[in-house]
DNA sequence: TGTTCATATGAATGATTGTTCATATGTTCA
DNA sequence: TGAACATATGAACAATCATTCATATGAACA
């Protein structure tokens, strides 16, 4: 009896990723599936915000926000610049116009 | 007192994301955000492959991929050509490529 | 028709995660 | 130094979700 049925199956054993990578490609788009950090990236892409902005402008909490950046910033989409009392943050990383881009483009075909 | 402490804040009012876009841009995202599922699209990326043949190679239950492959269909990200007893499932939708190598390049940095 | 094989699916469970609450850190200014 | 403000963070709780198990559906074939 056969390990595969269809033929090409034989070809991608080569191909199968690694746990690893799979593990690294999926936290990366983990973060943008969330409504919250999705409109902290659609504000950040129009222009620097601080924290306390960015709640006012969400009605949200500020350490929800705040909890939010973290994992941005972790993730290496943000970084921080901090001005007396408050951080105002940016996007760190060209891919988020590109990825945010592709996902609205498949959402309205 | 000021309602905001950045200037920008004032006209990014305009460009809040709506909760109904943020939650379908996020739940888009969120297909990617597995590990089983990046490995199901990356296999299917180089060819069609049937339900048995993808548990094989990722030595997974064929429950757990069926029920995966499920979450791609409704997504629109694959699509089901049924032949005989068995299902064969390749990629829709050319952004998921496109996709897929965004999160490859933003990790290779 | 009955058996075998391929796939789909519902229910249950364990793990992950976003938000809230409370509080800590750190800055400004009187 | 002390008060007020901005932000960060730990713990707890609720909700979401991927997998497993059991079973159903459906096709092929003897």
């Amino acid at each position: 009896m056969e390990k595969y049925h269809c033929k090409a199956a034989y070809i991608l054993e080569a191909s199968v990723p690694s746990e690893e990578k799979a593990m690294a490609m999926a936290d990366f788009f983990k973060v943008f599936g969330d409504t919250t950090r999705i409109k902290i990236l659609s504000l950040l892409l129009e222009s620097e915000l601080c924290v306390h902005d960015i709640a006012t402008l969400l009605n949200m909490e500020q350490s929800a926000i705040s909890h939010q950046l973290r994992v941005l910033r972790q993730n290496k989409l943000v970084k921080v610049r901090k001005e007396g009392k408050s951080s105002h943050y940016t996007i760190l990383d060209n891919h988020v116009y590109k990825i945010i881009t592709q996902g609205l483009d498949h959402l309205s075909e």
